[in-house]
DNA sequence: GCCAACGTTGGC
DNA sequence: GCCAACGTTGGC
């Protein structure tokens, strides 16, 4: 069964279409102990929201593991890693952040108790219920 | 653009 | 090994 996980990323710097043109992304520039040991316990499937940090705010699509972690040549690789993602789809509409904080079911989800982590954990029912409310 | 949160660095 | 200073992230 595949783990749930929520990334994030600036959509100007690199965001959800970026990624659904280029097919397949390395995510890297990952310095921070959490995030990375996020990145260490992802399997290949593994399905992980793409969320728009500083503009959008919402969460826009689902991807997936499609490698798992290798060390991150951009930074220090003897430290941090990358993991490479896939798109898997769009969502139907946006779940923006200020939804997610008014859904009672989402009140423990990582990134609103640590919002500076940009790789998170996610739990199947958090999952389902942020499906919900994207209409799916 | 500002600032709070928080992780990291470096002087002692 | 402590803790103040600094840098970065991300919501507002």
């Amino acid at each position: 069964m595949p783990q749930y996980w929520l990334m994030k990323s600036e959509p100007d710097v690199y965001g959800w279409d970026d990624l659904v043109a280029e097919g397949e992304g390395t995510w890297d520039g990952v310095k921070n102990a959490q995030a990375s040991n996020n990145m260490k316990a992802m399997k290949k499937g593994d399905q992980i929201f793409f969320y728009h940090s500083r503009q959008g705010l919402d969460v826009v699509g689902i991807m997936e593991v499609s490698e798992e972690h290798s060390p991150d040549v951009t930074t220090d690789p003897e430290r941090w890693v990358v993991v490479k993602v896939k798109p898997v789809r769009k969502l139907a509409k946006p779940v923006s952040l200020k939804a997610i904080k008014q859904n009672p079911e989402l009140a423990d989800l990582a990134i609103l108790r640590q919002s500076r982590l940009s790789v998170a954990p996610v739990t199947e029912k958090e999952w389902l219920a942020i499906l919900a409310m994207a209409g799916e």
